[in-house]
DNA sequence: GCAACGAGCTCAAATC
DNA sequence: GATTTGAGCTCGTTGC
């Protein structure tokens, strides 16, 4: 079946021809969906930047000399629950050792 | 052949086990890891956040019956060179009417 | 909470230390985990493999002038519904008209 | 600059309208590009059927009570070359204990 | 040589 | 709860 919008009132508007502010194209809310992407662009546009920024200090630790790799390995550590990072690694372990590596 | 940080230098140091400053650990400047990334770590929350504010409007986009995917595909296809979309599209369209679609 | 193999009996096994037959290490099952293993990878390797003679298919079809970019399209396309395609299709079309497109 | 095929003989076919034997759609070889996609398609399908066979086995090791996680793990490491891993290890090590971990 | 792009893998959410 | 889809991340490749 199909993963659609809802049936009834498909955009947020539904018979409306007979329009009040121009505001619909196509039978759906223009303006709010414009505003809603536009929103979103200007946050996308945001989250680039900042991407860029941690793309430079990569570069920057690289041409220091860090392993950039080791790097991304230690921040997603980080992130993580000690505990579940634990627990992972034990059974990493236990399967490694099962397996005669 | 292994991708490693260049054999001299290391890791910004080498030969300073005669540290001037405790700053360095197992032969890499600590005090310059940790400050990259923590900077690195910095961004990301930011930039995380950001992400967590986009998938905010499209749960509220998609409550007031929008279509998620399709939105995501116009934001998409904005952010590209219409003149590039363009030429895809002829491109597919070609592809399309060869196979007999 | 933790994502682990259920606390009785973790895996498959538990108390058997008094093993009977030296297939349980740390307490798992380790000659069924191998298998396990085995045949992940073997199917593992196959796949790698076709995946390889799909790689050289799109370089054959790129030195014959056709654009790659494209004919994954289509054949992305071809693997879907038509008839989800078409109200895909439909909904962008609605969108990019709502935002003047 | 467009990411094309090349200008010259944009897709293994330019000037011939006059086609020998009805091959040509929009000025390409569809013949051509018909196999390979068919090609492209036939193996597909076999990557995605050993994909699913893959998939059984996990669900067989889970319900056999292996942590799926896990074994990922240790069969990406049995991809790895071994020397490669020990060097990945020790600088991860380095840069923990670098930063207090 | 490195930045940019694209594809594959993993994980999480959303659905049934 | 189990499956399936989609989104983020990482890695390999290609172009500059």
């Amino acid at each position: 079946m199909a993963k659609r919008a809802p049936p009834t009132e498909p955009a947020g508007i539904g018979h409306n021809q007979g329009d009040q502010s121009g505001s619909t194209v196509g039978g759906i809310a223009a303006d709010r969906l414009r505003s809603l992407i536009e929103r979103v662009e200007r946050l996308d546009e945001e989250r680039a930047a900042l991407g860029a920024d941690i793309r430079d200090i990569f570069a920057e630790a690289k041409s220091a000399g860090f392993d950039v790799k080791a790097m991304r390995y230690v921040i997603r550590l980080r992130k993580l629950d000690p505990a579940e990072v634990e627990e992972q690694e034990m059974l990493r372990d236990v399967y490694c050792r099962a397996l005669g590596m």
